[in-house]
RNA sequence: GGGCGCUUAGCUCAGUUGGUCAGAGCGUCUGCCUUACAAGCAGAAGGUCCGCGGUUCGAGCCCGCGAGCGCCCA
């Protein structure tokens, strides 16, 4: 058998990636089975591609669907894309816009064609990338939100809600992009504080001579459409303006003072201007009063035909001119510095404008209700559990959802408009004639739904809804949500409300929410900022199983994970460790005539025992239950999401247990040159159930090397990827093994350590003695040999008291004395001291809280006793030492 | 303004119900090209668990206050 001296995935990774596809590995059959694990993909941008985020997030979701999948669940990963209206919207145009195409110009219906043929081109590369990155997706079920079927199912909920009368249109104050030139939900508008201005305003009352109100304002430019001042009925300083009027500056035009709790008295002063066209809150106020509204901004962020003089100038300008033209009037009272909040568009970074549209919004309240309810009640879990503290704030403040976008890229809203009666209809298939009026001239609502609205429906129009499909019945509610906390509300917190609406049940029963990847600084990694790692671009540098492994690694539940060339490197290494403990059992398998082998499942598997002993052999028992024990915490860990723990286990017990020491161990075995030593069986099974316990954690590495391990008379799944996860099973533990190893072990290695501090050629054997009386005695004697090539040292075992030697070492099973040559004795006598300055102070210790009579009779026996227990092993220990000394 | 979280070794972080929990990886230092692996082997050093107070027989762990940092919502 050849294998590579040095492990390289690129030769074998891609390879493995289309053929677990061909083989239809990951095909999930819509069967009933007494286990079902489904899971839906955040889907990412189809015209994205994939950033070292989603490799974080496809791996923690891998891990997990892959260790379903060999426990022998029917298994659904399902995967798919977005069509993101905005943010492909702006990618396209910006495109055409590079090629001095104004995409508005286009048309609708030819920009339309222009985006699916830029999705037609680039669709693929999400596809491409996960398939490289060993995502286990079961691609016959792909999806994309645009697909017939979904958009059917967006139809459906559409009109449902509406006809529900949880769908409405009205005219409301709404934020409005002007640069992407759409209305935008309250979610998609970023709050950043700056450093802004208050402006004082004197406007002239009218009637009173020289009498102005004195308006504070941060956004002088909208006072051109002021409709009203305001004062509190509490305040009284302005009693005398109570049913007066006053004159708008610049545009000479007479407003009243109207009292409303709007104006808030410890505020500026007290006044405040009344714009119902600009400002949320005064859009109420005008409601309140019947107050005009007049637009002087229009929704391209120019000033409208409404603002007179400043028409056609740029809102950002207007306000300088404003300004100045006041100033000429004597008119500002005062400029005070002023920190604001400002919203600005998380797509295009413009700042979002207060305006009243016509738009359609989802009433929330009504479906937050049950939302709320399946997470407080349990019936939906977040991991970490806190994160449903956010999501409950958010629920219970919940607001309208505006659900129109002003783009072309996106589902049409499924409403036409009368051109004869100005009917709505609103239906699931498109009308021909109105049902008011019996006109013909219907046109569809040029308007398309917010991404987010056909998202909410994403685990269930996937798998066909609204028909009852097969898929449906057998996948839904979805096991588990893999998923940031920046779409906890966009888009987690909609689908809980979409689905309790449409399915009556639950979307999925587990929020498992992942941390951020930060670059070695602990910053976000931003492209503006250059510090972004293409998971492309590491995978082929490191190996995927290798970028894998240190994405889990730091993937502790509510932590970041901190992603460094470092952490990529000893992972590579690690990957290479495995690749070379393979590389030895092949080598070793050859000249010893060996022939690939696999048990036909560890469930049959029955360790082979000496030919001539006809025991099972110690390193046998004690690799088997620490196999055992592996098993036992990585699955834990997989099932609570505790994905670096389970990382961790995995890479302890591979490099420091099954190479450090039982293949060391094995070496020794393999000296012995009796050929086909019986316990090669032994050796193959471990080394493949190891290999199965990392198969989610590295799948490339995993399945090359079990496939050369494989034999196609075995009655063995094609691919690791649907062999069994290794189970704890209880009477696998073999404690007598374990204490027996662990006693080589410490032997070994207090001999090595005393080696080391005498300063010794590591070549030179040493001679040496072990004292003990207990059983301990009898179990080193028959390791002599392990121990003499393990360490290099050559012992006599005696049961007598250990004489006073410098190099010696004890513990409180035995003392370990090495002969070291006089001068290197100085060395180990600063050991020693240090080691009784330890004793005493744990033995001062425990004779403290063992005198202590509330310890004695308070703590629990279990405790107490063990302290006794301690203390009489430090007692024995300092003794050993103060012999030495 | 409201809410959430973090502070443990030089760095990045684990530490699940308070009692073998003071840990891992990386880095550092020392010695080794030992025929699977120098992407390696062997060994070692390194911590006031942010500060103060409290509960408890016992506190990284629970409670209160404070300091510093971060995130979300308005």
């Amino acid at each position: 058998m050849q294998i590579d001296k040095v492990y390289e995935p690129q030769r074998f990774e891609p390879h493995w990636a289309q053929w677990w596809i061909d083989a239809g590995v990951f095909r999930a059959p819509a069967r009933d089975a007494a286990r079902v694990f489904s899971l839906v993909i955040p889907p990412p941008n189809v015209t994205g591609s994939l950033h070292i985020g989603h490799m974080l997030e496809h791996t923690e979701i891998d891990m997990t669907v892959r260790w379903h999948r060999m426990r022998g669940d029917n298994t659904l990963w399902l995967p798919g894309t977005d069509h993101a209206g905005i943010a492909t919207q702006m990618v396209v145009s910006r495109k055409l816009a590079e090629d001095g195409i104004n995409y508005r110009e286009l048309g609708r219906e030819e920009f339309e064609r222009r985006v699916w043929q830029w999705k037609a081109q680039y669709g693929d590369t999400i596809k491409r990338q996960m398939i490289r990155l060993g995502a286990s997706c079961d691609w016959s079920r792909e999806r994309f939100t645009l697909d017939a079927g979904l958009s059917r199912a967006v139809r459906e909920a559409f009109v449902r809600l509406y006809e529900k009368g949880l769908i409405y249109r009205g005219e409301y104050m709404v934020n409005w992009c002007p640069d992407c030139h759409t209305a935008v939900s309250d979610l998609e508008v970023a709050h950043s504080d700056v450093a802004g201005h208050l402006w004082h305003i004197r406007y002239p009352v009218n009637g009173l001579a020289d009498r102005f109100v004195t308006v504070a304002t941060t956004r002088p430019e909208t006072m051109l459409g002021d409709t009203a001042v305001a004062v509190n009925p509490k305040d009284q300083r302005y009693l005398d303006l109570h049913g007066r009027t006053a004159r708008l500056p610049l545009m000479d035009r007479d407003i009243p003072v109207i009292v409303d709790e709007l104006a808030d008295p410890e505020f500026g002063t007290g006044v405040v201007k009344v714009t119902p066209a600009h400002d949320p809150n005064d859009f109420e106020a005008g409601r309140r009063h019947n107050l005009p509204k007049i637009q002087v901004i229009g929704d391209t962020g120019r000033m409208t035909a409404e603002a007179g003089p400043y028409a056609g100038i740029d809102r950002v300008e207007a306000r300088h001119r404003v300004l100045a033209d006041l100033e000429k009037l004597g008119l500002i009272a005062k400029i005070e510095d002023y920190p604001l909040s400002i919203g600005k568009c998380q797509r295009c970074k413009a700042v979002v404008e207060p305006l009243i549209s016509t738009q359609w919004f989802v009433s929330t309240k009504p479906l937050a209700a049950k939302a709320i309810e399946v997470v407080e009640d349990g019936r939906i879990a977040f991991v970490p559990p806190n994160w449903s503290k956010t999501y409950f704030e958010w629920m219970y403040n919940i607001r309208d959802w505006c659900i129109s976008r002003q783009l072309w890229w996106g589902h049409r809203i499924p409403a036409w408009h009368c051109r004869e009666c100005r009917e709505i209809v609103v239906a699931r298939e498109t009308p021909t004639q109105c049902p008011r009026c019996g006109s013909g001239r219907l046109e569809q609502d040029t308007d398309v739904l917010d991404t987010w609205f056909s998202s909410g429906l994403w685990p269930f129009s996937t798998l066909g809804w609204p028909d009852q499909t097969e898929d449906l019945a057998a996948f839904y509610p979805t096991s588990l949500l893999i998923t940031g906390f920046d779409i906890l509300f966009f888009w987690v917190a909609r689908m809980i409300m979409m689905g309790m609406e449409f399915m009556g049940d639950v979307p999925f029963r587990q929020v498992y929410i992942h941390g951020l990847v930060r670059d070695a600084e602990r910053q976000k990694m931003s492209k503006t900022r250059g510090n972004v790692v293409d998971p492309l671009v590491v995978t082929e540098k490191y190996g995927t199983d290798a970028v894998r492994m240190a994405l889990l690694q730091g993937a502790a539940p509510g932590t970041d994970i901190v992603l460094t060339e470092e952490r990529m490197e000893s992972s590579r290494a690690f990957a290479n460790k495995i690749w070379n403990a393979a590389r030895f059992l092949f080598l070793k398998m050859e000249t010893s005539g060996v022939e690939p082998w696999m048990a036909e499942s560890l469930e049959e598997f029955q360790p082979e025992a000496d030919a001539v002993t006809l025991a099972v052999r110690i390193e046998d028992r004690w690799i088997f239950s620490r196999l055992n024990s592996c098993a036992e915490q990585v699955n834990r860990a997989i099932e609570q999401h505790r994905y670096h723990e389970a990382a961790q286990v995995l890479w302890h017990f591979f490099w420091h247990e099954f190479c450090d020491w039982y293949l060391e161990l094995k070496k020794l075995r393999f000296q012995e040159g009796t050929g086909l030593t019986p316990g090669w069986g032994n050796t193959l099974a471990a080394f493949e159930t190891a290999l199965r316990l990392l198969h989610p954690a590295m799948p490339f590495l995993t399945e090359e090397l079990w496939q050369r391990l494989r034999t196609d008379g075995a009655k063995r799944p094609v691919s690791i990827a649907l062999a069994a996860y290794p189970q704890y099973r209880r009477e696998l533990t073999d404690h007598e093994a374990e204490h027996e190893i662990d006693l080589l072990q410490e032997i070994v290695t207090m001999a090595r350590t005393l080696r080391t501090e005498a300063r010794l050629d590591p070549k030179q054997q040493l001679e040496g003695a072990l004292y003990s009386r207990d059983g301990a005695l009898e179990i080193a004697q028959r390791h002599a040999e392990a121990i003499q090539k393990l360490a290099n040292v050559k012992l006599e075992f005696k049961t007598e008291v250990a004489p006073k030697a410098a190099a010696m070492g004890s513990t409180a099973l035995f003392d370990l004395v090495l002969h070291v040559p006089k001068a290197q004795e100085d060395a180990q006598r600063k050991r020693l001291e240090k080691e009784r300055e330890q004793l005493a102070k744990n033995i001062a210790n425990s004779r403290r809280q063992l005198a202590d009579e509330t310890f004695l009779s308070k703590a629990p026996p279990r405790v107490v006793e063990s302290i006794r227990q301690k203390l009489a092993d430090y007692e024995a220990q300092l003794q050993k030492i103060d012999g030495a000394l």
